[in-house]
RNA sequence: GGGCCCGUAGCUUAGGCUGGUUGGAGCGCUCGGCUGAUAACCGAGAGGUCCGGAGUUCAAAUCUCCGCGGGCCCA
């Protein structure tokens, strides 16, 4: 009995694809293959964790992707891998998409809702999409364990975010301070820089110059420029360069004198005469009058001049308006001075009653009205249109307003050297990064703004004496209730925990909890110990840190990447990761970024139903670098479809078939791969240098040299080559020597290239192996087998470079046919080849190959052109600098004969196609036709019997032979002469 | 506005670090061939201002600088 299955030439991919997902659910073969190699040295993985409130991107595909394929590669390669699965559940998003349902829009609104109900629904929204999620991972085939995944609104996970907070408050990196952050007046909440990159847009703001009157003179004014009117309301003071030139000048009609930088004079529209320069020092401690009297003014002088080295010349007028509660460098600016402070503006973003005449309003939509002010008093120099990239809330799209507000700080700047130094502990891939984009942040790393003025997050874990000011960070749950005046939640988010009130050690009075959550990009950040519930649980982590290995896409370079690094060099001072793999990110086919907003965002389900998950996994290791953006194309999947997994198929699938009808056995044979022919130890020795080269490109994460280095080898070497010139000792119908040198060579290269490709293409690959290997005694799925490591003993270098040369020699053969005009399928008495003798050597042993690619009786290698050159009937043909080709196209008659039955042999070879006959069903065969053609059949018709399996060859026509035979006959031209040619079964 | 990356044929790309014959492939296109050889294969052909400009050099796709376009990050 056929110990292989038999398969079809065409096959349903999809409908292969999801039964092997049915039989690695049902077989267990993902957690087989992780607790196989317990015991084995580890290879830690953090799984980025997302968040699934949202449908899964293209990018996220690619990237679970190219997870898989690494961790099933290094698991192959006998490490221990495991593969937790992580939900991000908290921040802002979730809160977000949650109001949207609810339809409210402000902090107020939710705390009438009701915090409780609010968080409940926040819970339940982050799994909105988890089957989708969940269902997107199996299918693209990507092995992760996702029965119990990290959460990070887990009691554990954020038992040990307290617990790491703790450890960095212990250090006295956590602090409270006042500082100038980027706030979203309708989240009425802070943003995080990461936050606020994702939500700059160009816009058109009113850009005004104002004239500031200096005390004590007559009609001089100071000219500054601003782009935000409603910040004028916070003035405190004007800033100049205390090195730049300064004029003062006679303009505009009613000849006022103004004050502006020499250098940004063409600031001014009118006709102008400069009275006097000076320095910008000179002007320091000016005082003007206050533009708006409204505003009170605390803890510091105001409105006059000061100096600084940040105001620049390139725009406005040298003089820079100063709001320190708009602007950051403006807070700093003025505490640096003990310049007072002013803040007219709520949390909503709306002017307040120290404000009558602009009092309720948004500040954004105020500026009109503010300008018409400045106009009426006569202090508007000039108005127009400025555009200008402006912040707006990644989220919601409310513009963002830079507001000093009292925040929680990790002091990130006074680790700024041992983040650097754990830089250098970590492998980035591309290595450009390292120094370039994350190396050059970390240089100038700011202080990390922790704190969330919102409801759904860790809550943030410190609590304040109402009585004495001390302040306390609990760590642990253990330690709350012990502090705890009042009964402790089981579940630690808001509103529950702002209930725990603490006893204050000091004092014996009332410790309130600061009513903050935390950033989530620390939840993530905290990902390698909080997933393990370090530290209260701890050899799991120990054995876990630092990951091996992690992989998300470029836009996490200041997002995942940095906070992991943040929160392990504050906590640890230890690099959490030792290789980093950043990907590029997918993009449309114009090359435009995917957007749900575009609409251009590819459904990948689709993918899934119309091409296969191999086609699209090889798609994205082949496209190019895994760092470079990708234009995704539907098209360039079908084409991988076609060209690559169908010609992996088709060469399986000779296999198969000829393997069935001779009942091959692989195990019944075993024959050195030295006693094989060359072609067989050229295919062994090829597909061995390629498994070294392949190893080596993953392992520098070079996926797409791994991947295309594979592709040609099925493709060139083993479907277009190998198997295209050893067909024929399949066909051979007794057992033979060759024959099972040629089945074992072939069974062998399909089965280690199955392994080979297992971590790329895991499905078509598990099917292969289990028709090809799967038996009791072998492991039950490629994915528990072993990588296949090189053999050097089976390469022969010489023997590559051999074979290189004969295709090289073949390709000049043809092309001289070609030329000639004469087609392959005539045989022709010789070729010569002038070449070395180094070469010469080199495709002796290879002689008889050519002489069959070419068709040619004879080959003959020569050392000098002399004879063939100026013989009439040598076609010449360069091959390459020291090698030229000579064919013999003149043809006699028994060659004008071979040429002819040939094409007999070829036609009838067709006609059983047609008619659908088995490869091995005998045929009986009758022709009629010219003379030359009958003649040919006669002097040849046992070579056509042998080559088209008839058992009888006969002249005539059907209707004479036989009444109850079924014939399928044809009429043809070969060479200009008519031959009709009928077969039926035998 | 600043930083990093990318830009090679209609499309996908190799080469670039380390400058050196006519810049290679694949898809698509045209022509021819082959086909028990597979939605495949073979041969030939058309198709390139190597994004533009300047510089260094005997020599630049490659190195340097300045632009332009795209992406990401930061303001």
């Amino acid at each position: 009995m056929a110990q292989f299955k038999s398969e079809t030439q065409r096959v349903d991919f999809i409908k292969q694809e999801e039964e092997i997902l049915e039989r690695w659910d049902r077989e267990g073969t993902f957690e087989r293959s992780v607790e196989r190699r317990t015991g084995c040295e580890q290879f830690v993985f953090v799984e980025g964790p997302p968040t699934a409130n949202g449908l899964p991107h293209p990018g996220h595909v690619l990237t679970r992707v190219v997870k898989d394929l690494i961790l099933r590669y290094k698991t192959m390669r006998g490490f221990y891998v495991r593969r937790k699965a992580g939900w991000d559940t908290h921040g802002l998003p979730v809160e977000i998409e949650v109001e949207k349902e609810l339809g409210i829009s402000t902090k107020g609104e939710i705390e009438t809702y009701g915090i409780e109900e609010f968080n409940r629904k926040c819970k339940d929204s982050v799994f909105k999409y988890e089957k989708e999620w969940v269902n997107a991972t199996k299918r693209v085939g990507f092995w992760l364990e996702m029965g119990d995944p990290y959460i990070t609104f887990d009691k554990n996970y954020i038992e040990s975010v307290w617990w790491s907070l703790k450890e960095v408050w212990k250090k006295g990196l956590l602090y409270k301070s006042h500082k100038v952050v980027p706030f979203c007046p309708r989240c009425e909440t802070t943003l995080s820089s990461h936050e606020v990159a994702q939500g700059y847009q160009d816009v058109e703001d009113p850009s005004v110059y104002v004239k500031f009157k200096l005390k004590d003179e007559e009609e001089l004014y100071l000219l500054a420029w601003t782009t935000t009117p409603w910040t004028l309301l916070g003035n405190i003071a004007l800033a100049v360069h205390p090195r730049n030139t300064y004029v003062k000048v006679k303009a505009g009609a009613n000849g006022e004198n103004l004050i502006l930088a020499e250098a940004r004079l063409d600031a001014l529209d009118d006709e102008y005469e400069i009275l006097e320069r000076f320095d910008g020092k000179s002007l320091e401690n000016k005082e003007y009058e206050q533009l708006f009297e409204y505003a009170k003014v605390e803890g510091g002088e105001a409105h006059k001049v000061i100096t600084a080295e940040f105001v620049t010349l390139d725009e406005g007028t040298g003089v820079v308006h100063i709001a320190p509660a708009f602007g950051e460098v403006d807070y700093e600016v003025c505490r640096d001075k003990n310049l007072g402070f002013s803040q007219p503006v709520n949390s909503k973003g709306h002017f307040t009653h120290e404000v009558p005449p602009l009092e309720g309003m948004f500040v954004k939509d105020a500026d009109r009205q503010i300008i018409e002010i400045l106009e009426q008093r006569g202090v508007l120099y000039k108005e127009s249109k400025y555009l200008h990239s402006y912040p707006f809330c990644w989220r919601c799209g409310s513009p963002l307003l830079y507001y000093a507000r009292e925040s929680w700080f990790i002091a990130m700047k006074s680790l700024r050297d041992n983040l650097l130094a754990n830089n250098e502990k970590i492998n980035w891939y591309p290595s450009h990064l390292k120094h370039g984009r994350f190396g050059n942040f970390l240089e100038a790393i700011e202080d990390w703004a922790l704190s969330r003025e919102r409801f759904w997050g860790t809550p943030l874990n410190i609590w304040i004496c109402s009585e004495c000011g001390k302040d306390c960070c609990v760590g642990s749950i253990e330690e709350l209730k012990r502090k705890a005046k009042n009964s402790v939640p089981d579940d630690l988010h808001r509103p529950y925990i702002d209930e725990v009130v603490l006893r204050c050690d000091v004092c014996g009075g009332d410790m309130i909890r600061v009513k903050d959550v935390i950033d989530c990009w620390y939840d993530s950040g905290s990902a390698p110990f909080a997933q393990w519930h370090y530290p209260f649980e701890v050899e799991r982590f120990k054995r876990n840190f630092p990951a091996d290995f992690i992989t998300e896409a470029i836009d996490q370079t200041r997002g995942w990447f940095y906070s992991l690094l943040a929160v392990s060099t504050a906590i640890f001072d230890t690099a959490p990761y030792l290789n980093v793999l950043s990907l590029g990110h997918i993009l449309d086919e114009k090359g435009v970024k995917m957007s749900k907003s575009k609409g251009n965002v590819v459904d990948m389900t689709t993918i899934f139903n119309n091409e296969s998950a191999d086609a699209l996994r090889w798609y994205f290791f082949t496209v190019g670098p895994l760092s470079d953006d990708i234009r995704f194309s539907e098209q360039g999947i079908i084409e991988k479809q076609n060209k690559f997994l169908n010609t992996l198929w088709n060469s399986y699938f000779f296999f198969v078939t000829y393997a069935v009808i001779d009942e091959f056995n692989p195990k019944a044979k075993g024959i050195a791969v030295e006693s094989r022919n060359a072609m067989d130890r050229w295919i062994i020795s090829r597909l061995n240098t390629l498994t070294g080269e392949v190893i080596a490109a993953i392992e520098c994460f070079e996926v797409h040299v791994a991947a295309r280095k594979i592709e040609e080898f099925v493709i060139n070497d083993l479907s277009n080559w190998y198997i295209r010139r050893s067909r024929r000792r399949f066909w051979v119908q007794e057992d033979n020597f060759d024959k099972d040198c040629a089945y074992l060579t072939l069974y062998e290269v399909l089965v280690s290239l199955c392994k080979l490709l297992a971590p790329f293409v895991p499905f078509l690959t598990e099917h292969i192996y289990q028709n090809l290997v799967r038996t009791e005694d072998e492991h039950e799925s490629v994915h528990l087998c072993d990588y296949p490591y090189p053999d050097k003993s089976l390469i022969d270098a010489d023997l590559e470079d051999s074979m290189e040369l004969v295709s090289g020699l073949v390709e000049a053969g043809r092309r001289a046919r070609s030329d000639a005009g004469i087609k392959i399928r005539q045989p022709l008495n010789d070729v010569a080849v002038v070449f070395s003798a180094e070469k010469h050597k080199k495709v002796a042993s290879l002689s008889a190959m050519l002489k069959d690619e070419l068709n040619v009786r004879e080959v003959k290698l020569e050392s000098t052109k002399a004879g063939f050159a100026a013989a009439g009937d040598y076609k010449e043909e360069e091959v390459d600098e020291d090698t030229t080709l000579f064919l013999n196209v003149g043809l006699d008659k028994e060659l004008i004969e071979e040429g002819i039955v040939r094409d007999v042999v070829r036609r009838i070879q067709g006609m059983r196609k047609d008619i659908d006959l088995e490869y091995t069903a005998k045929i009986n065969i009758m022709y009629e036709g010219d003379e030359a053609v009958k003649e040919a059949i006669d002097n040849f018709s046992d070579y056509i019997c042998a080559e088209t399996l008839a058992v009888d060859l006969k002249e005539g026509l059907p209707s004479h032979y036989s009444d109850n035979s079924i014939y399928y006959a044809k009429k043809w031209n070969i060479n200009k002469n008519e031959v009709h040619l009928a077969i039926e079964a035998a």
